[in-house]
DNA sequence: CACCATTACTACAGCGTGTAGAAATCGACG
DNA sequence: CGTCGATTTCTACACGCTGTAGTAATGGTG
């Protein structure tokens, strides 16, 4: 269910990958785009709304942290498009048919643990 | 790019699960919803907007096919995710070790051949 | 307590989707 | 060939989501 527009996805792009939790003006900051803090906040809310976002209350400038990885999100999501696939052993199948070698050869490896 | 909303999933359902091409007042007919017709060619149109849908015009009742099997369609949004991760291995190792057993075993049949 | 930074609330435009009426079109039948 | 009914196109509108920000409230600090 979490579609996100572009800004909510450049701010969990931060979130992610800047490790810690940012506060509102942080992101502001690293966004090159110049937007009003308000703006900033607002998609944080959001965000936060969607259970995409953490915020600690407690803290005078509140902080945001990521709720999951990038890669957990990713899973979740990919999950989802399964949830809606019908046939999920057929989507595999077709998936891993069109997947470079190396991967292939990565989840392999994987699978034989 | 595909997000598609609820009556647009219901429509498009119908032509992967019917098979074979569908008319306007068809899909009309097996969505249970009692839908002016014109609402079902408003949401064909843009079905076939998005390239989810092709329609032969050359007959009198259009008739209207899925462009892609309901498994090319899932694979194409896995791409995508995927296409969003960041480090696809690291998705991926996390996604194999949540699947079921069955299936970590279907793919490693399909992954040995 | 007053002031500044921060946050909350409110607003609005633009886009996608669901929904359908009115207008145009097309083929068959007389 | 003209008419009529079925089909299609065009136009419209409401609603929810996203980007964007102003204004009002709030909270700590001196």
């Amino acid at each position: 269910m979490a579609t996100l527009g572009g800004l909510e996805r450049s701010v969990m792009s931060l979130l992610w990958d800047g490790g810690e939790s940012l506060s509102a003006n942080d992101v502001r900051d690293r966004l090159g785009e110049d937007l009003a803090v308000t703006t900033v906040l607002t998609v944080l809310s959001r965000l936060e709304r969607k259970d995409m976002v953490r915020r600690e209350r407690s803290t005078r400038p509140h902080r945001y942290t990521a709720v999951a990885s990038r890669e957990e999100h990713t899973v979740e999501m990919l999950n989802e498009v399964l949830g809606t696939a019908g046939d999920r052993e057929a989507v595999l199948a077709r998936f891993i048919g069109g997947i470079p070698d190396s991967e292939a050869a990565a989840l392999r490896r994987l699978l034989q643990k």
